[in-house]
DNA sequence: GCGATCAGCT
DNA sequence: CACAGCTGATCGC
């Protein structure tokens, strides 16, 4: 997760001291012997933001009076039953609502400088701001559109780094020109002008990685993207063996409100569920929700304890099978009926249209059971305790929402960081509201007292 | 006519 | 709450 949200980048500009900017080439870049001051600069000023928007922010007030519209999704077509519709819907006209008249998006979002890495002509996960001056070298952390926003079969500001994963769904779903992809293989120390840059397994979602930077000063910048922290990454050579200077960190669930179970305790739950379920009621559907790429694991630990098959739409196996997983690919299968485990898109599971979904295989199935995996089911009282996790249950449809994260808790940032020992830590989540951004400061100075 | 983008929503 | 989008409307070519 990623914010990017103007009208929240807006709320502090009131507040502003150059504090940062100075720090900052001409392009907006950090300079590279100032990398120590500009970050303790934001987190002692808190709100600088003077490299982001300077527009007003009038837009923000006057956004909120369209009116709720009934939205008609063909449901066929997004389960796979059905080619998409290419005749053309009825365009009505609207009066506009437009606030910001004169204004190009592009001019008023300036990339952020928590995005450029300092001493390079290097940037992360920035692509939705356009040519972004000085910046040679685009790198994606992975394939979810908050990170990849931006990018389109047009895109030729720059080079573009990512690993060979992540780059073959930049050609297959989103047309890039390959001209413009340089995959880089995990492990690999590769050299990009200068700069030694290697990508790790960030234990996030497929083709994820965190990007280490050894820069030619001998500097080591590690940029985490979305991570979920574990201990196996603690014995990756080059966090085990270099000091890293500065830490770009996904901070989603930097606060101990987030606790969560491992991922393993969760396949266990989820496996146990389905298996309790099937007991029952032999002619269950099952469901897991997916948004693009991530949570395979939990349909595969489906997959595997009760030995079926997965079926989803066309598009969603396409992916699935780019992965080159043959443990995954080998699974897929493309007719419902075969199998009682399939995959939806994460805004198919509510009892409404898990029940219509169901109606679809009346002959072959009487309930449906689906999990909807995410990483914000948590409970302040529950904490980890999986067994007191109750579904929604309407009729013959059963909903669970399990705590499958893909990102680290607390505990594992705390953890992670508390290993590295960075010298400075810039966040890269949540980092649109100053009270946030003191609450996480004040987390990192406890963690690095030691 | 189509792809890209935006606001609103979950 | 916030994940990682989804959707319909609008904009731009």
């Amino acid at each position: 997760m990623e914010n990017f949200r103007e009208d929240e980048l807006l709320l502090d500009n009131n507040n502003m001291n150059d504090s940062v900017s100075e720090n900052l080439d001409e392009n907006g870049f950090p300079s590279l012997d100032s990398a120590k001051s500009f970050s303790s600069d934001f987190y002692s000023s808190g709100t600088n933001w003077s490299c982001l928007v300077t527009e007003n922010a009038e837009s923000s007030e006057e956004k909120k009076k369209k009116n709720k519209k009934m939205k008609q999704t063909d449901l066929f077509q997004m389960w796979g039953f059905k080619k998409p519709d290419t005749s053309s819907a009825s365009t009505s006209k609207k009066i506009q609502m437009k606030t910001d008249v004169g204004f190009p998006s592009q001019q008023r979002r300036v990339c952020p400088f928590y995005k450029k890495i300092p001493g390079t002509s290097f940037t992360v996960d920035a692509f939705r701001f356009g040519l972004i001056e000085g910046c040679s070298a685009y790198f994606l952390s992975h394939f979810h559109y908050d990170h990849y926003g931006g990018l389109s079969k047009g895109w030729s500001h720059g080079s573009i780094y990512c690993t060979p994963l992540t780059a073959r769904l930049l050609r297959m779903c989103l047309s890039v020109n390959p001209t413009f992809i340089y995959p880089l293989e995990l492990d690999v120390e590769h050299n990009i002008e200068g700069v030694k840059v290697t990508m790790l397994e960030a234990n996030h979602c497929p083709g994820a990685a965190l990007t280490h930077f050894r820069l030619i000063d001998g500097r080591c910048y590690l940029h985490t993207g979305d991570f979920r922290a574990s201990k196996l990454m603690q014995s990756h050579p080059l966090l085990a063996s270099h000091r890293v200077n500065l830490l770009y960190l996904d901070t989603t669930y930097c606060n101990p409100k987030y606790r969560f179970p491992s991922k393993q305790d969760v396949l266990h739950f989820v496996v146990k569920i389905a298996r309790q379920t099937l007991k029952k009621q032999p002619k269950t559907l099952i469901i897991v929700g997916a948004y693009s790429i991530g949570k395979e694991c939990v349909y595969l630990a489906i997959s595997d304890a009760l030995g079926v098959k997965i079926h989803t739409n066309a598009s969603r196996r396409r992916v699935l099978q780019s992965f080159g997983w043959p443990e995954l690919s080998g699974k897929l299968c493309s007719h419902g009926k075969d199998t009682p485990l399939h995959i939806l898109p994460l805004s198919s599971l509510r009892h409404e249209t898990l029940k219509k979904y169901l109606d679809t295989f009346a002959y072959e199935y009487t309930t449906l059971l689906a999990f909807r995996p995410t990483g914000w089911t948590y409970s302040e009282t529950l904490g980890n305790q999986l067994d007191l996790i109750r579904p929604t249950s309407k009729g013959n449809i059963t909903i669970y929402g399990v705590p499958y994260s893909e990102h680290s808790s607390f505990f594992e940032l705390r953890e992670f960081v508390q290993f590295l020992k960075p010298d400075k830590i810039i966040p890269t989540v949540n980092v649109g509201n100053a009270a946030n951004r003191d609450k996480m400061q004040s987390y990192f100075r406890e963690w690095m007292k030691s």
